[in-house]
Parts: C-alpha cells; structure tokens; sequence
DNA sequence: GTGAAAGCGCTAACAG
DNA sequence: CTGTTAGCGCTTTCAC
C-alpha cells in the first residue's frame, strides 16, 4: 500500500496521467465533468501529489528559503522560565524576519523553508535548503561564503544584514550609522548634551560596529572629540551585560565632578539599555534626570520599561518582506543587477533621553 | 547552461553517478582521493544536489511542516508601531511554535517548511506544504477536516491544540482546564476570595472554552455557585477588548455593595488582563487590593507590567517540540497507536492576585 | 479537451 | 570501493 500517484487516480477515473496532472495545475483547461470524476477518486483515493516529483518535473518549488543562526543550543533543556534573555534578543530577532518573510512570501505563492545553521554541521544544511527552494535569503554569517559562492551560482540568494560578502548577490541592510548619529545629534542639539559614552558589543558584529561609526560621525559633526573605539564593549549584548557595563561606567567615573563625567550612556542595542536601567536605578541613579540613556533596535521592551527607552527603530520585518520582495524580482529575471538596498530606520523619542 | 547534474559532475571527475550521490549522501563509503575529484569538480560547476530529485528517488524530505492560521493580512501595510495587538497575540503563539518545532526538527536532521492558511486560498496550501514534507503539525482550524482526512492517509499529521478532529491522528493539547481550574483555586481558598468573574473569549476558542471549564470545575469544587457562561466575553481578545470588558464589568457593578461586587476578574487570556489593567488603573481601582487580576497563556509582556500578572505558564514551545518528537515517532512507525497529549501547565502567582 | 511518450535528477539495489 | 540499471511521480510537448 504505498501512496497513490497520478497513475492510480487516471485508472480510477478512467482518463489518462495527463489529465490528472492538468487538474491539479489548470482546472480550467478540463471540462467540468471530468475534473469531478478526477477529484472524486483522488479523495476516494487519498491521493496527495508529490511536491518532489512536481518539482522535479517543473524545475520549480514554489518554495523560498532562509537560513539564519542557531539561536539556541538545540540540545538545552527547554525551560522557559530561565531562557537568557540573549537567545530572546536573536531569536526576536529572527522570528520577525522570519515573519516578514513567510508573509511577503505567501502573498507571492510560496511557502517558507527556514533552517537554523547549526554549529558545525554536517555538510551545512544550507545545501538541505538550497536544493529545495528556488531561491534564499541568509542572515549575515550563517552560511561559510564559499558555500554561497557555489550555491548562488545556481539559485537566487539575497544577503540579509551585515557586509556584502559576494559582490554579485542582492543584499539588504538597516542603516545602523544613520540612526544611531541621528540619535546622537538628537541627544547633542535637542537636549544639549555634550558627553557621550557609547558602549559597543563585540567587533565582530557589524551592526554594531556599524552604529559606532555613526556614532562618530555625530560627534564629528558636531565639533566633539571623536572617541575612536567604545568606551566599552559587551560581549554579548544582554541584559546582564547591560547592566554589568553600566556599572562598569559608574565605578570608572565615580571620581569625577558632575562637569565631567558622561551625561548619556548609548548603547548598541535595546537589550543592553534595558538591563542598565535596571542596574541605574538599582544604584541610585536617576534616568534622565542624571543620565540619559538610549538603545537600538526598537525591541517591543523598550516601549514597556520605565522610563520608555529612547532608541532607534529597526524595520526587521520589512528586511524579511523586502528579501522576498528581491528573491522573486530576480527569479523574474536572473539578469537583474544585483542591488544593494539600505533600510530606513527611525528614531523613537521617548522619556529615557529626557523627551516626552 | 541549466544547473549542473550528478552526469556533469561524473563526467567531468571520471566516475560514475553512482559514486557522486554517494559523495553527498555517505562521503565516508568513497575512497578520500576520488571523494575530493568529485567535490572538486561540483565546486568547480558549481553543483547544488535537488532536494526535488532526491525526494523522489529516495521518497523522503528531510523536511516537517506547520500549518498554522493567518496571523495578519498579508496585503495590509506593513506598520511597524501600528499592529494590533491582537495580531502580536497570535504571531507570538505561532512564533514560539515555530521555535519549538525548529528546534526539535534540527535536531532530528529535519528542516522546517511553514505556511499560513490563507482566508479562502486555492487548492488551500496545505497541499503544498504536505506534498514537500515526510509530515507535518497543522495548529487548529487551520486546515479544513475533510483535507485533513486526506492528507493523513499518507503522512503523518499532528493536531495542535483544540479539539481532536480526526481520531486516527496524534493529538497535543494544553491543560487549559487544568491551569485554570488551579487559577481559581489559589484565589478562592489561598486568597480567600468568593466572588469571582470570569472574561471569556468567543465560543468558537476552545482554548478559552476550555479555562471556563475548569473555571466551572474549581467554584463547583469550592462549592461556589457554577455560572453556566462567562461573565462576560470579548470576541477578539485583545488588550483593547480587555480593557474595554473591564470598564464595562466596572459599569456593571457600579451600584454594588464592596461585599458584592467581584473580587477578581479572571481573564481568558494575558492580552486581555493587560488591557484591563491598565483600565483599571485609569478608573483608579486598584490591583490586587480592590480587585484582583488574572490572565492565561505567559506571555513575556506578563512579567513586565504593573503590578506584574498572574497567569497560567503554556508550555507553547514545547507544544512545537513535542509535536515534531511525535511526528519523527510516527515515522519511524507507522503503526503505533495514536496519542494524544496533554501538556502540564503551571500556574505563576505574582502580584496582581495579592501574591509576591 | 484529452492522450502518449519522454524525460526531470537522483537513489537504490545489484553486480563486479 | 565503484559502475549499471531501473525507476521515483509528475510536467510537458506534441498529436489527436
């Protein structure tokens, strides 16, 4: 008893593999009455078509791809309760590009395919994607580039975040310097301060980096000291981390007169922010009476803390739609010029940088 | 110049085709040196194996699906500040399952194909999506039962919360009963409290049917009066609509005496309890000391507001883990007798019950 | 409108 | 360890 195919549901309903097959195609293109007889035996039957052997035929998939990090340890013991609150940072992260994807995509008749990139896996599951979608989208570092180098060869692959490592892939990023300098030079004109202190994360993530160079374009302009590193950096851009830096931050500058010491603390992202509000208030210091503080990303946190953290608002989920958007674009035409979109981000005014 | 096959690839490294799928499907059954010519000459064609050629030949996927329900209208703008909570509530439901599933498919080898039903789509997706996978996970009323009915014939299925529909199929739900049957509990006999109302949800959520249910059970229990129907029912669920439930509640006992008005609202969800919170406190009733406050579900925001909700903890990841250990089960038996799951809730008492 | 025949690119025995 | 030979279940011309 294995599972029925075209050929069974033809002898059934008395027509031949071709009309089956333009049933479940074309409706249209088969009278009425023998779609019917056609349907009734493929219920009868249990008969579902093979998404394989239609591709196979077809050379298409109807299906889209994405490969992003290993957000978790797969093998940690499920516990909801205590999961760090760096696994949520990612995989927000990733659920909303995952989101923003499988809509866009389902808007354009495809289903979604995602796999996370294991550490050191086998053979990459990226080739597992790759040969069951007809296009992909990658999250910066996920995928070894030489596996992309091959792979893009074949099948429309758009870079998502992070530096353009193949120059003939579409690729999209959010304008990290824009808005963290427009945050800076909010902080600087609007509200009139002068000391900044930017804690960074790790230098190998590029959005990071990335908001630190706006960071210091903001202060260029406006005739400040340009640091040319953070004043500090978090490994791993959690809450913990947040708080520990911030603490950090106060010890550093214990000794210095209110004229001197940092009058905003920035950091490169919302989760961090939100961990050093706690510990702010934890020691005493009053937010932004005493210190502003601001974060990016936009994360649904920032809006619940108090006081309502000031940062920079990622689209993320448009960086899935517009991925979509570019991955169907070039299977209409393969000839395309790869494109290089930046996304807009914009910055949200609120209570910790002494708005609202 | 279409794609590069196993021939090209044999051609061009002086094997056969045989050997080149045993390179990409058990490297270590090829001697090391023709192992390399092979994958040196896929490098250099820039080969990518057809998930679609492989499925077929090999009538598995390496891949599992979900089903689950439009979270959002895919045509509608996409409005990063502006989305409905009520689309929020959902999307984190699916997200976390997605999560779940993703996590336990990875570590089975398995990659994951998602699709949200569309309203009244074509062919309904799940065709696709069950045509391209070993089995999948379809969360409730998303798929129609007679598809359904199917599509399980040939490969394993598993429903996800609500009501078992199809009795030949594994089945997980949620103590939803359980948790709230414990909710009511704490409040009647650890608080003290007698008099209780209950905000449900629209009759067709058998979630929210189901906590009315043990919500009957615990004031039978406590010999309380059993109302046969909420106290009240919001058809959306949403913060908004808790909110408004709540000042309408509020309205509703207006003319009563403090021994005769409620003295807790348990509301069919968190979302809801949140919007009613902040009502309440915009009509300056106060949690928990005039009224205490109750949700379901665990949702992060749960733990954020003011006073901090208490709930019932759904294990929602663990419902994506647990259903791909079922359908990685059924695979490797087919015969095994259907199950069906209930998974354990636990109940989080914070403050606004007058706890912590 | 419908049928016949030829693959799509790979895996799976079986030989050797 | 490697090669040969059949299909896997469908879509696709091209006839009728």
């Amino acid at each position: 008893m294995s599972a029925p195919t075209v050929y069974d549901v033809a002898e059934r309903s008395g027509v031949s593999i071709a009309t089956v097959s333009r049933v479940y195609r074309n409706p249209d293109s088969v009278r009425a009455q023998t779609r019917e007889r056609v349907l009734d035996a493929a219920r009868e039957l249990g008969y579902v078509p093979s998404g394989n052997a239609r591709g196979l035929a077809s050379r298409t998939t109807g299906v889209l791809g994405l490969c992003f990090p290993d957000y978790a340890d797969p093998d940690a013991e499920a516990d909801a309760e205590a999961d760090s609150d760096a696994d949520d940072a990612v995989m927000l992260y990733s659920d909303q590009i995952i989101r923003g994807m499988e809509r866009a995509a389902r808007r354009h008749g495809y289903a979604l395919l995602i796999a996370a990139s294991l550490e050191g896996g086998p053979e990459s599951l990226v080739a597992k994607v790759a040969g069951r979608v007809d296009g992909f989208a990658v999250l910066a570092q996920t995928v070894p580039t030489e596996d992309l180098e091959v792979i893009s060869r074949r099948l429309p692959v758009v870079m998502l975040a992070g530096p353009r490592e193949i120059d003939h892939l579409d690729h999209i990023v959010v304008a990290n310097a824009d808005g963290e300098r427009e945050l800076a030079r909010h902080l600087i004109e609007d509200h009139g301060l002068r000391r900044l202190a930017f804690i960074g994360g790790e230098v190998a993530s590029p959005d990071a980096e990335a908001r630190f160079r706006g960071f210091q374009e903001a202060c260029r302009d406006a005739g400040l000291p340009v640091p040319d590193a953070p004043d500090m950096r978090a490994e791993m851009m959690t809450q913990a981390e947040g708080a520990r830096t911030a603490e950090a931050m106060l010890d550093r500058y214990a000794g210095l007169s209110d004229t001197e010491r940092p009058q905003a603390m920035l950091f490169a992202n919302d989760q961090m922010a939100v961990g050093a509000l706690r510990a702010l208030e934890r020691r005493g210091v009053r937010v932004p009476e005493d210190l502003a503080v601001t974060g990016f990303d936009g994360i649904p946190l920032s809006r619940i803390v108090r006081p309502p953290l000031t940062t920079v608002r990622q689209p993320i989920r448009q960086l899935g739609e517009q991925a979509v958007e570019l991955l169907v674009q070039r299977l209409g035409d393969r000839e395309r010029e790869p494109v290089s979109l930046m996304l807009p981000v914009s910055l949200a005014r609120r209570a910790s940088c002494g708005c609202g």
